[in-house]
DNA sequence: TGTTCATATAAGTATATGATTATATAATGA
DNA sequence: TCATTATATAATCATATACTTATATGAACA
């Protein structure tokens, strides 16, 4: 039944922190541990709500020597309803800023 | 915290019975009986819902003879956002439409 | 090889959620 | 007034959720 996957897909979106998520890898991938940086929270928070982002198909996961990175999968059913979602959201560059500023932004070429 | 606004009106439509309520308030104004007759649920389920619905000032209520009829507020400051979320949801019409034919419409004028 | 860093997972816990059953309330109509 | 109908609410219960702490895994590097 439609209703219910339309549900369940709200219901993930549905929690402050995996909207922040979402919100962020928007902008850019990051790892956990950029993650865990801006959102203030402790490590396996992140890594238990990227992975229920992860179960649902909504985000893909990458790993590049000892990160791990994360990056919104666009062909998913429901990315443009995610899309249209996130524009009733803060623009979440500032949060990306201040990594920057702390010089915490992972990088791995 | 806006993230935390939206994150729970996410979660308060992130759920399949509110989601087709919604729908289905979203096409015509209707009493409790028939949402339990057309979601084919019980009364005080229904209700329960209606109510979180009602809490959050998702709907409106007004009592009409023995009915309580319940309406989508448009002046919620999250109804553009449920709008454009109903459009990924398939039509209620089909469900008003099996409820007329069996004689289950409200009528009170 | 052993330590450190990044991440995942397991176990435990408190709280939230969505249903059911039983009951209360309030209007209608015989 | 009493029975019926429509709705709300309370109590209960099973399950889901989101965190914490502790531990496991695996890559990097000295």
């Amino acid at each position: 039944m439609y209703y219910e996957e339309v549900g369940n897909m709200l219901k993930l979106l549905g929690d402050k922190t995996r909207l922040m998520i979402i919100s962020i890898l928007n902008e850019t991938d990051c790892c956990v541990c950029e993650l865990v940086d801006m959102l203030q929270m402790s490590q396996p928070a992140i890594s238990q709500h990227l992975r229920k982002l992860k179960d649902n198909g909504l985000v893909k996961e990458s790993k590049k020597a000892q990160w791990v990175f994360y990056s919104l999968n666009k062909k998913h059913e429901f990315y443009p309803m995610m899309q249209s979602i996130l524009t009733y959201l803060p623009d979440p560059k500032e949060h990306i800023r201040q990594l920057e500023e702390k010089g915490m932004r992972m990088q791995c070429e």
